[in-house]
DNA sequence: ACCAAGATAGACTGATCAGTCGGTTTGTAA
DNA sequence: TTACAAACCGACTGATCAGTCTATCTTGGT
């Protein structure tokens, strides 16, 4: 599938093509595609118009490529760090097994995320954007599908509240990008140990259920 | 301050005006502010190209016009389901009367985007936009806001998380958008009781300090 | 040494679009 | 009724930009 010379001769000669990509992340993120012509990429990464237009057909192409080319990392990032051998027997785990899980890929996620802003920001200003088509986001499957196994897991042993699925997922990925945000603008908070608990206890707290005291509270609300 | 009786003639005969700022809503939602070129919202509010660029001197500012049209609206629908005597004495609330207060803007705030559906995907997708300047964003209070003085009051009496005010304010934010952009997407959800008790409950428990057990529990997946 | 294929270059083009301009209509105040 | 301003119209323009085209350079296989 691979021509693996090919990718080696790539990967140690990386060249044009790259510096297209790495310029082209660079603009993007601070003004966005439509503010940035190809020209201006093309210049930013000291190549002519031609050559870019030479390696992707379109400026839609390009940005679907850098978007490829970032999911893939992440997605290789997350693997390595939490290897299948840790979805022990998915029909008989318990809550500390699952926390255990959710909680490895939450700190993988965001230490790739603030090891490497530029594609962060990237994923967060444009993944929903409508500039990257249909068809490029299916050809990647979402980083974060990894958590809806243990979604499952969770609410079968009533560890989570019974709100779909996909919603849990969402409430959980906005989570992590608005706490990566935050930390982005604020450096140091990263390094302090009860931050990083606040901050997953906060995430995780979400998906627990509704307990009885809480629905008493809202009820009164009401 | 406002000239009232251009406001009362403006209000019974909005016409071209409210017409335009109409058309290139419903355009910019569907296919971005680049996509979308002034001729093409002229035309959608029936409308010549002079007349648009009558009422806005330029295409940045109609998009800065809309922008802050649909902030006061917003604002305006949340200060009247939750008027200021809600806030009783700053200095002297407990839990209950915390998560109430709680309650009623967050439920407010939810019902307002469900029931403006269009105005709720223009700011979920472009109110973190570069195409917005700090300028125009400035000049509406957030209406998030309200949440602030909560969170100060609910740090302080221990019911809240040690994580910052502003930290808080985006979760909760971010939590709200994601539930909405879910439920417009599944319709009959919302009419559910049990639905909202569970968002609510999610949401609110985002901000509930770090017990004990859940310390523990983290220390041993570390 | 030679050749073919891919990579690189940059001047150029055709289309698009924000914004202008000169003119017409409408509303209102005197 | 007149007069004046604001609202409205749409053909036009100047700038910009994605993508083309032709020519040159590099490289690796023979």
């Amino acid at each position: 599938m691979f021509n693996i010379k090919n990718t080696l001769i790539k990967k140690f000669a990386p060249s044009k093509r790259e510096h297209i990509l790495k310029a082209a992340l660079d603009l993007f993120i601070q003004q966005g595609f439509e503010k940035t012509p190809t020209s201006m990429i093309s210049k930013a990464a000291n190549v002519a118009t031609g050559t870019l237009f030479h390696h992707f057909k379109t400026k839609e192409e390009l940005i679907s490529a850098l978007y490829l080319d970032i999911k893939l990392s992440l997605q290789s990032a997350l693997l390595v760090s939490t290897g299948s051998e840790l979805l022990p027997d998915k029909n008989n785990m318990d809550e500390l097994m699952i926390k255990n899980i959710f909680y490895r890929v939450w700190f993988s996620m965001i230490s790739w995320f603030l090891d490497n802003p530029n594609e962060f920001k990237f994923l967060s200003q444009f993944s929903d954007s409508a500039h990257i088509n249909g068809e490029t986001r299916e050809r990647v499957e979402d980083a974060f599908s990894e958590w809806k196994v243990l979604f499952e897991a969770g609410q079968k042993i009533h560890v989570f509240n019974k709100l779909p699925a996909d919603l849990l997922l969402g409430l959980v990925t906005s989570h992590v990008f608005t706490s990566c945000n935050f930390l982005l603008d604020n450096n140091s908070l990263w390094q302090k140990k009860n931050v990083q608990v606040s901050l997953f206890e906060s995430c995780w707290s979400q998906l627990m259920p509704t307990t009885q005291s809480q629905s008493v509270a809202l009820v009164k609300v009401k």
